[in-house]
DNA sequence: AATGAATGAGAGTTCATTCAT
DNA sequence: TATGAATGAACTCTCATTCAT
């Protein structure tokens, strides 16, 4: 679960009080992952967070509430990743910055597959303005995919095509590592499916005349 | 909506009995969807149908029923699926069995959106028999496809890859059409997407001495 | 408690279905009267109705609900208290008409005693359009007697005076039969009191050469 | 709101421990007046009187608590116009002695116009013991008034009438100037309504060859 | 004296399901 | 078949009060 950093001065300290927030998130994020937010009922995260339910009124005001401050912890990962990828396009080439901004997208899914997961089941739960910000959000994440893209269509490594397209596949592609899971974990570890995926997507993708180096770099990596 | 045949004698003649259960199963099919199972009541259901609970509950032993029903019927459609791949492949090859069976998923999903949709949000909420019984449905058709992927592999048409990965990639697309709707049709009529992924599919898995024919094939086809 | 009819054919009928409806506004109104609309339970009024809050909610969508029944009830009284005083003051003097509209009023009062001081206590707790409502019955009522006392100044048998005060003072002095009957109850009866009000009423307004007939009248009556 | 004067020997110097439980009873006042009893809450009561939930019950042991100091300080009030009450009638004549005991007790009602409504809302919520206390309360200034009445009638400047019930007429008409402020401040200012309830009590009850000197006096204040 | 986190019973309301008619 | 009144457990949320710090 991530760590909210409300705190303002202290550095690598969490204050008893912000312990009892994290520690309802955390209990009220395991549950609605496994039960689904309807299902999950306020005196079951209150018992799992080991306290009573007029408690767990005093941190948040409504069983919403938690859900809202799920989201914004997962919603500060992709902001991120956005601006990782920005720099890592301006240092390397489009296509290894498309390689890293992948590999790390897939494994912010992989570390949060739960809520990936729950987010597929669960979007309709969330009040109107917090759905809103999570496609913008994904709007935004794949935006940053497309930037990749088409700086690369422009630089000739890849094929002239729908970036816009390509860049919700790669989305796409990654959260499925999260809602395909009861299939795709019988033949994957996460390492091989990161890397299948990226090779596809870039043979996809790159120009014919950089498919050799596509090809010899794989080559290297399973030498 | 899909319309089931339980009858096994009679054609071309309903029951009216038959036709209260499709009346519900429509009825609660289009509010499913709309609010997710278990913001959907009984006497919702009941009432968009034109009857009362206590007879609903003549036709169905409880919600959860009316939602097997659903599911039901649209696994109908992926059973044809399966089949009529496999006699596209032995009479034309692979490339363009690969093309038939993607586009006619992808039409599948077009034609039940909203209950793609469902499933994505509410398989949860399914008994858990049901649930496999679903996953099933999508290992045959990952097989359906992997199985014209192989195919093409070994007539050298496409390359060597993970067949297994690219089939769910291919289902996982098709879903997206559904699940990123709000995203998608801003952008993309269905004919359009369908077009465009399956170039891009292809494009990935196509051995690059052949690339020039699919290149050829989408010149034709845009002009 | 009044009977509200909303059968819509049936003359002197009542179905079991509104007795339902009747038997719960009877129960609700004793206890909101005895402990107040807050402190009175949805649980309680089940109870005191004798079906279970399920059955309760069957018939009135909300606590609120029932209040505004209950509401609705005592209106229809005024109204026709109301249309009565205007035709009492056609037919019969100024004088005899304020005498039988004052009777009749504070005979309602009397009537619905506890109803009365329930307003006084949980005016606040009704929605603002019900609130609305019941001031708007208010001074309709305090116009109707306004209109029999101008009619008394015209004809000479009343003093000038402000009509629209005294108006509203005859129904206070009515009111006050049910919020200090802990006091008055203790020293007079119902007659008592109207008659004592009526007299110290017309005492107050009655033009002085005027007197004369109303000590007679008392006597008469006390006779 | 009103100063209570619990310290016995200090003058002119507050503790701070007492300016504590004045501003709690302030704001506490406000709120109840305003929301209502059950309606308001500790928290709320607390936040307003700038301390938190701990303190507050420091200085009170519990909400209801607070209502009872309440009510201590407006039966100050009462007892000092009873007392008042008592000397002008020795030293000025009955009418004068009444004309002032109203306006004295009008005022009061005036300047306490929200206690006085809050009493009719809620008394019921009051602990039994303090609702006998205030039912006392009115009693007892009943009972002044009923004093003077008595005189006047045995002075003969009063007809022979029900003293003990025009006096308690008295004290609801001086109410009324609270529960009914919705209506009457729309006509009348503080003082005109106390002007003409004051003459029209006293036409209802001064004997006949006294008013001549009434409608003069009347005459005399409008000039 | 002052805090505010913790309590837990109880509030109003919902809803899948049953069953006598 | 068809009805819809009846059920009651379970839901989210509130709040006066306590008590360790």
């Amino acid at each position: 679960m991530v760590t909210r950093t409300r705190n303002k001065d202290e550095v690598g300290y969490t204050r008893p009080a912000d312990s009892r927030h994290e520690q309802i998130i955390k209990a009220a994020g395991a549950l609605f992952v496994s039960k689904g937010y309807l299902k999950t009922t306020v005196r079951e995260i209150a018992r799992a967070s080991g306290i009573t339910v007029g408690t767990l009124y005093h941190y948040f005001s409504s069983k919403d509430d938690i859900l809202s401050f799920i989201q914004e912890d997962t919603s500060d990962f992709i902001s991120n990743l956005v601006q990782e990828a920005e720099e890592t396009l301006s240092q390397s080439g489009p296509v290894e910055a498309l390689r890293l901004a992948i590999r790390k997208y897939f494994s912010i899914v992989n570390d949060f597959q739960d809520i990936t997961l729950f987010w597929y089941h669960d979007t309709g739960n969330l009040q109107p303005a917090h759905q809103e910000h999570l496609l913008h959000c994904d709007e935004l994440l794949g935006e940053a995919f497309k930037r990749i893209l088409d700086a690369g269509c422009q630089s000739g490594e890849f094929k002239q095509h729908d970036t816009t397209l390509t860049a919700h596949d790669i989305i796409v592609l990654g959260d499925m590592w999260a809602f395909r899971r009861w299939f795709l974990r019988k033949h994957y570890t996460f390492a091989q499916y990161a890397t299948e995926q990226i090779d596809l997507i870039l043979s996809a993708i790159t120009n014919n005349r950089f498919q050799r180096q596509v090809l010899e770099r794989r080559a290297e990596k399973t030498r």
